[in-house]
DNA sequence: CTGCGGTTGTGAAACGTTTCACAACAAATA
DNA sequence: TATTTGTTGTGAAACGTTTCACAACCGCAG
């Protein structure tokens, strides 16, 4: 899919992510064709990006033309690894993680979890969409017995780093984090954080530096 | 607090909102001093990351010692403008708004939820949290008369443009969007999204590319 | 008060990403 | 067929960020 041994840069996934959702859209408005020129447009991009972005996976456009609308969606899911479903375990089913649980687009994405676990027993052994909340105490021997394939950790921080150690022992090799906490994994293992704070303390900085033009 | 005329890059600022989680868990383990060596290490940076970031703010190190734990915590809680509280207002209280409203560690960080919008009937005027849910529709005059700095969207993505809208037209500049869409605003207005399925299909990609070496 | 181990702050080099600019091509039109 | 308009794909240039390397400095020991 890549060409051989190019670096993709965390930064052209993620326009890759952007491209499909917007694709997705223009399929839904009817469009057959867009160029990179419109499609930059509508995401506030720069045409060169959208263009050197996909040339790194191929040639999928027609000059003159512009990018098969669907065609392009689904090689970019293709890419993304998102034309197929996934097995997700989510550990912690508290406020976010009980959100997480209802979001109908990750299942409809084909992001399908499958495993709940959760160290109060209160909430163990209690259903949630179907799924019946296991005992974080058996997350090892529960996911190394399974397909699980990510698994979303939705714990306190303080006990986050411990849950990952189990989830890494378990095999797994990709997690994404809730916590706020940097979560020491193995190089094999990919961890992505999802840091709201982050995001808020950004706005903040931006107000008080607003004159300086961010 | 910036130096004249210097731009930040973002890159930057998330860092430092690391190096913040980082000092205060570094005070809590009675640290009196730190040196970027060891602070990169506890973050998996580089120690010339550390000084270069911080020296784009000032100069808060002693050659041969390191930097004082709670006074470069507290610097850079001035520089990020998280030394005082904000108030925030947010739309949409569903799964993850609801989510939000109850996470203590904002409140804590000073960001303050002080007014809840809806469109439900069934959610309008009912408490969350000692925050009576507003009607949508009053958005516009409700945030007006309002000292609310920072708007949270968590609606779906059909109507997060026109909510967005109506934010703006209110006077708000700082938006975090919560909806899986680009949404249009004026550059004056700071907008940030949070975009969990990014970060899913990263790991989606990661795994996918495996041998590859991400 | 000199020398040494340790660390910062920072210009400059190295590296990576984005933007530019244009040849190559497609379709439409005359 | 020739010409015009539009657009891709991509090397090369421009730009931005990270890393390097070292002078400047601190505290301490002798
Ligand atoms: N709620 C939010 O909006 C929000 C926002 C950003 C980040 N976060 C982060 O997400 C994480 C969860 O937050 P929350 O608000 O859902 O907290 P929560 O307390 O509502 O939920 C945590 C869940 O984890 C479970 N748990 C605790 N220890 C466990 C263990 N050892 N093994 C398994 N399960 C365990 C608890 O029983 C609970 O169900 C935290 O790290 C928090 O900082 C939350
Ligand atoms: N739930 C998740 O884990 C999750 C994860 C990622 C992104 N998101 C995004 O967050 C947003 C909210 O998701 P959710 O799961 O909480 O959905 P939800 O349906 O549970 O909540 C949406 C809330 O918005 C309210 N609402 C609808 N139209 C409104 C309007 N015009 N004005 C004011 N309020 C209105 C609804 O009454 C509801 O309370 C969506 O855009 C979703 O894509 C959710």
């Amino acid at each position: 899919m890549v060409k051989p041994q190019l670096r993709i840069s965390e930064s052209t996934i993620h326009r890759l992510s952007i491209y499909y959702r917007a694709l997705n859209r223009l399929e839904r408005e009817n469009y057959e064709t867009i160029s990179s020129k419109e499609l930059a447009k509508r995401e506030k991009l720069t045409p060169a990006q959208v263009r050197k972005d996909l040339s790194f996976f191929g040639s999928f456009g027609t000059r003159g033309l512009g990018y098969p609308v669907t065609e392009l969606r689904d090689k970019i899911a293709e890419i993304l690894g998102i034309n197929r479903s996934w097995s997700v375990a989510l550990v912690g089913v508290g406020n976010i993680g009980s959100a997480l649980v209802s979001y109908k687009e990750f299942q409809k994405q084909g992001f399908r979890i499958r495993k709940i676990f959760d160290n109060d027993q209160r909430k163990i052994g209690s259903n949630h969409k179907g799924i019946i909340v296991s005992d974080a105490d058996d997350i090892v021997t529960e996911l190394r017995d399974s397909k699980i394939e990510i698994v979303v950790i939705a714990v306190p921080s303080l006990v986050a780093q411990m849950i990952v150690d189990d989830v890494v022992r378990a095999g797994i090799k990709a997690i994404l984090n809730f916590a706020p906490i940097n979560l020491k994994v193995p190089d094999d293992v990919y961890l992505r954080n999802e840091n709201m704070a982050m995001e808020l303390e950004y706005l903040s900085f931006s107000l008080c530096n607003d004159e300086a033009q961010l």
